[in-house]
RNA sequence: GCCCUCAUCGUCUAGUCAGGUCUAGGACACAGGCCUUUCAAGCCUGGUACAUGGGUUCGAAUCCCGUUGAGGGCACCA
């Protein structure tokens, strides 16, 4: 048997990253079973289209590395694969139902449906379909009023479904609402286009959230009805924020595009993904797999039942390793559309500035914890800096006098350097420190405040190196004059 | 309210199905240290967990039952 798998959102906005993982399971198993993993868009609820979401949707899963082998843009042969072209389907089979007596017109009006549940609610009973509609005679409401179509459930009974990983559950019928199966738009629910689409496209296997398994019986009753088998049945748990609440937008970034703007690698994001909720077990220790590897050893049976909270700073983490294995071209290609983004360069990048960049990615690589990280690490090359609070320029156990010299020599130095390159000045920074008595910290750190105007910032001398020395010697006049103001200040007190 | 699911460090998890090798292992985060021009990175060290009460058993994180807690569902939404 083909292994066959889907994912099927709706597209009523940006797809939420605790789905995504559970897609990142399904096509972990799809690939690894050298199946197909299907995209299907369920788009049967007019109210809550969103126009641009499929694209959105696509753009999100080819980012993450995740291609279809079916389903919109590359087609197949089980189209169409968006659920409004199939409005003539699920008709037909609604109508099936009927014939059969498995199913019945309902003319109740929206306002009676939620008087009832009204009433119900208040005798503290659960809110459900009173049967209203289900003994009228076949012909009793109309083909041609408004009407829905819905499924005669049985009011006894147990209906099980098995699940992999939980093994059966039992649900008893008469807890079961008469679902809708046919709105009076003509459009199906999601319970009978889902049945009837996984069945029709040969979907073996349904992994997806927890939240769906109290509905389950209700389309384990339709598979009976049709005379279908149903599929295999996976329900992994959903994925939590902080809070231990559902993940949402108050946790932080929930879309994808959100997490690629935010500057975090595809491939550490899918290997963060797989990690949640699912783990090599058997004593495994790794913690970063290639794409490969997790489709080797990816275990559906293996999949942690306790919903996962989703970890931001473990994601950091393995961001950082990503990117620190990188090549420093390869960081050097990532970096260039943050540069570009934050403003720092122009859009393209002039390649004029390349040299720059080149010189800065290694300074940076060890630091970043995500691409956009960078924009703040640098931002002083490509800006002006405000002057440096005088604070800033005097060095720890120093006098300003002494800074103030400091500066002088260093503006010296490095002026009078045959080549201006990091390596060239280190020697002779270090022996100059040496000369004024100062630990190299002490020199090193007003030196660096004065040219990056940071107490923090990647190594010193790669970053004069990538600032220049025109630019370098300007700054360091200005902390020469903020030095020298100060001191004529002090005199004059 | 009713129904369903779940329960190991703060977080992700290994171990649970085939009970002993678990005074519970790893990772993130945190704290301390080393390295060091700052910050990182890297290395070393440390603290922190089997929700709870009963069983079964020579022996339970592992099996059974209750309790508690958490999550989800109860639409002409998906």
């Amino acid at each position: 048997m083909t292994v066959r798998v889907r994912f099927a959102p709706s597209p009523t906005g940006e797809p939420h990253i605790g789905n995504i993982r559970t897609v990142v399971f399904n096509w972990l198993f799809a690939r690894q079973n050298q199946g197909q993993f299907v995209l299907r868009i369920e788009d049967t609820d007019r109210a809550r289209y969103v126009e641009k979401a499929l694209r959105v949707v696509t753009d999100g899963l080819r980012w993450l590395g995740m291609d279809w082998d079916e389903g919109p843009e590359v087609g197949g042969d089980y189209g169409p694969y968006v659920q409004s072209e199939r409005l003539g389907i699920y008709k037909e089979k609604a109508e099936e139902l009927l014939a059969q007596g498995r199913a019945y017109r309902c003319n109740c009006s929206p306002e009676r449906l939620e008087a009832v549940r009204e009433a119900q609610r208040a005798r503290g009973e659960t809110p459900m379909y009173d049967g209203h509609c289900r003994d009228k005679a076949p012909g009793e409401v109309s083909p041609n009023e408004p009407h829905v179509i819905r499924l005669m459930v049985p009011r006894e009974g147990n209906t099980v479904m098995h699940d992999i990983l939980r093994g059966d559950i039992v649900f008893e019928n008469r807890l079961l609402d008469d679902q809708v199966l046919l709105k009076s738009d003509g459009f199906p629910t999601y319970h009978l286009a889902v049945v009837v689409d996984d069945h029709m496209m040969g979907i073996t296997h349904v992994m997806r959230g927890d939240d769906w398994i109290s509905s389950e019986p209700k389309r384990l009753l339709l598979y009976e009805a049709f005379g279908w088998q149903s599929p295999i049945y996976a329900h992994v748990p959903l994925v939590l924020g902080t809070d231990g609440k559902k993940l949402g937008k108050r946790h932080g970034a929930v879309s994808i595009d959100e997490f690629r703007r935010q500057g975090y690698l595809p491939e550490a994001l899918f290997n963060f993904l797989a990690l949640l909720g699912w783990a090599p077990g058997s004593g495994e220790e790794q913690e970063i797999f290639t794409r490969e590897e997790l489709i080797a050893r990816f275990d559906i049976t293996h999949i942690n039942l306790a919903p996962a909270v989703f970890s931001y700073d473990k994601l950091n983490w393995i961001n950082g390793q990503y990117i620190r294995a990188l090549s420093q071209d390869e960081l050097l290609e990532r970096l260039i559309p943050f540069w570009e983004d934050s403003g720092l360069i122009p859009t393209p990048a002039p390649t004029e500035i390349r040299p720059t960049l080149k010189l800065l990615v290694p300074l940076v690589q060890e630091r970043l914890k995500t691409l956009r990280d960078v924009v703040e690490l640098t931002d002083f090359v490509f800006c002006e800096i405000d002057t440096p609070p005088i604070e800033t320029l005097i060095g720890k156990k120093m006098t300003a006098e002494q800074s103030l010299d400091a500066i002088r020599r260093v503006q010296a130095l490095l002026a009078g350097l045959l080549h201006f390159d990091a390596e060239t000045m280190e020697g002779p920074m270090r022996h100059l420190a040496e000369e004024l008595g100062l630990k190299a910290g002490q020199l090193f750190s007003i030196v660096r405040n004065a040219v990056t105007g940071k107490e923090v910032s990647p190594p010193l001398f790669g970053s004069i190196e990538a600032l220049g020395r025109e630019k370098t010697l300007r700054r360091l006049e200005v902390a020469e004059e903020v030095l020298v103001a100060h001191l004529k200040e002090q005199q004059g007190e």
